[in-house]
DNA sequence: TGTTGTTTCCAAAGCGCTTTGAATTTCTTA
DNA sequence: TAAGAAATTCAAAGCGCTTTGGAAACAACA
């Protein structure tokens, strides 16, 4: 059943009938009634490829996979994914993943998913500090927002939480309960978060007149094994920290290991926090013991940031978006005071 | 530029660039070579809406994330999803996915993916022994694919591994060592692989006369939680299995861990296979110590459905496929013969 | 009554491609 | 050389929707 059909069916144009569909106040709301009952009777649903001819959009929004692929990452990828998707969908909207092939540059997926016209907008994750990718979008002409920031000075859309303040803030939090060996475990500092982070980190201990001492802060892929592997170096100096700051969880359950197998227990003779992006399955507040952190949910930024991008694509002269979110810090087990260790 | 722009540059018929541009045999070699150019030299790039609408194909497929999240399966989709992308993407498709939303029905998804008509086909992962989708999508009239196989009677196209053959072989190696007290951590019994999985180990078990002793076969999520849980509950039973078979390598990390926690080494006190998926960041070879597995590429799985699903569509009466993969063992040192334990 | 303004609806023109059926040109073959 | 076959090319008709520029119907006003 397509338009046509319908609309013969009902004895009216196709004009009218596509318009009472699509809530345009040209039409009497009696056809209006009307039109939409004929279409539930007959189940009928526009195609989706005549109205992309006809619009010229293709109701369909490109997130590219991150070319390096780890463990956590993935996790991290497939929540902040489920999210876009979940949101996609309530609104109409499709998802298609793009994907760089090993040896092939990153580039050419935009280019090739520009050029075949075939979404209206991209969403771009893990932004570098200086990230060609805007640039190259912006030349194509592709519209796009940002997961996360970058330091470039032409304006763009994004949404990001507020890493150099949950960062200052979790600081602050040791700092407050008498630590002045603060270890920061960060990701690779190229990425613009982890660049705010350590930003965040040093202004907390900057206000109490503290200077990290000499590789104490590291950045490095955030997986466990680096969690691991730095906090073991650290605990393995003369004046080791009494608390680290870890990047994410997977970084901290790294860090927590070190720790047991230098027989300090997290909590009891040495702090940590973690961020924690709230994956389905690997919580903060499970751990043993629980971990105090500063969180955000990356499904919901998923969800957020398709919504956003679409308001985006339907107002074209509204403003850019520019949202940042602030971060809870929740404390739980694993913090407590330098005088008690 | 468009179609007819590029043919007024010719001095040709759009019927002509078209055909000359999709290979149609009907055009002079010359003219082609001609039109090729043309196309190259003025960055002609065919409207992927235009072609859609008037052939009525999309270009598109379809994945559904699975309904239950959890850690591996979300390392496992990934996986496999990344191979489906990377394929598709080679063959000039797009992949849209699609999801359900808590509390939605798993089978509201597929029907609105068929209804908006926006992919050509679908792929299906994770089938259970007999699962509705198969039906629900055959009625729907879309094709699809599945990454498995069920107990359906009916015919479908399908890619699968052996896991029967593949837990045979390993059960076998585990009796041929003089194990007979082989413990199977498996994966849900919905799950069709699963059930393949098990009668394979009990056909190899029955082979030497042996009957898994009460509480050996445990089916459950195939987290490392489930490992760890039901191998410690089976190392505290009287007489402890010599061997454990795990369904994938989160299980048998936790089943490690459990060993661990009791005193025994893998390789050393007590035996140990798993299945491999070849996931990027977690592989048997590099655990402690290196795992004997079967083993089978998601990624490869994702690539080669892919293409057999594109050539199902490109080719309409062709049979279904019906491909399945032979696992390979792969012997390494968490396999010693009972005699050493 | 005629004029103007509102509502409500419609015919028709695209959007850019594929594909049918026919026309034209070129090649064979008797 | 003419007729038939084969190789090329083309005009035009969709695919199913949106949207422009009226037209028709109706109400409100002078």
């Amino acid at each position: 059943m397509n338009l046509r059909q319908l609309s013969l069916q009902l004895g009216l144009s196709q004009t009218t009938v596509s318009r009472a569909l699509n809530g345009f106040p040209e039409v009497s709301e009696e056809t209006r009634v009307r039109v939409k009952a004929a279409a539930e009777l007959h189940g009928y649903r526009p195609s989706a490829a005549a109205r992309r001819l006809a619009t010229g959009q293709s109701g369909t929004l490109g997130v590219v996979f991150p070319a390096e692929r780890n463990m956590l990452g993935d996790l991290l990828f497939t929540e902040f994914l489920g999210g876009c998707v979940e949101m996609a969908s309530d609104l109409g909207y499709d998802v298609t993943l793009a994907m760089a092939r090993a040896g092939q540059s990153e580039e050419a997926v935009y280019r090739r998913a520009v050029r075949s016209a075939r979404v209206d907008a991209m969403i771009l994750s893990s932004p570098l500090i200086a990230d060609p990718r805007l640039d190259l979008l912006r030349q194509l002409g592709m519209p796009f927002i940002v997961h996360g920031r970058t330091r470039a000075k032409t304006p763009y859309a994004h949404l990001d939480i507020d890493n150099e303040g949950a960062f200052e803030a979790a600081a602050r939090l040791l700092t407050d309960l008498g630590h002045q060996r603060i270890a920061l475990l960060n990701g690779e500092t190229r990425y613009n978060f982890a660049a705010d982070r350590e930003r965040g980190y040093r202004s907390a201990l900057a206000a109490k007149g503290l200077v990290p001492p000499q590789g104490f802060v590291c950045d490095d892929p955030m997986t466990e094994e680096s969690g691991f592997r730095q906090a073991a170096r650290l605990l393995a100096v003369e004046h080791r920290p009494t608390a680290f700051l870890c990047s994410n969880i997977a970084q901290a359950t790294g860090a927590g290991k070190a720790c047991r197998d230098v027989g300090l227990q997290i909590g009891k003779h040495i702090a940590l926090i973690a961020h924690d992006d709230r994956l389905h399955e690997i919580r903060a507040e499970t751990f043993d013991p629980p971990l105090t952190a500063t969180q955000s949910s990356l499904g919901d930024a998923g969800r957020r940031i398709v919504e956003l991008c679409i308001a985006m694509l339907q107002t074209p002269n509204s403003p850019l978006a520019a949202e940042v979110w602030p971060v809870d810090l929740v404390v739980r087990a694993s913090t407590i005071p330098v005088q008690a260790l």
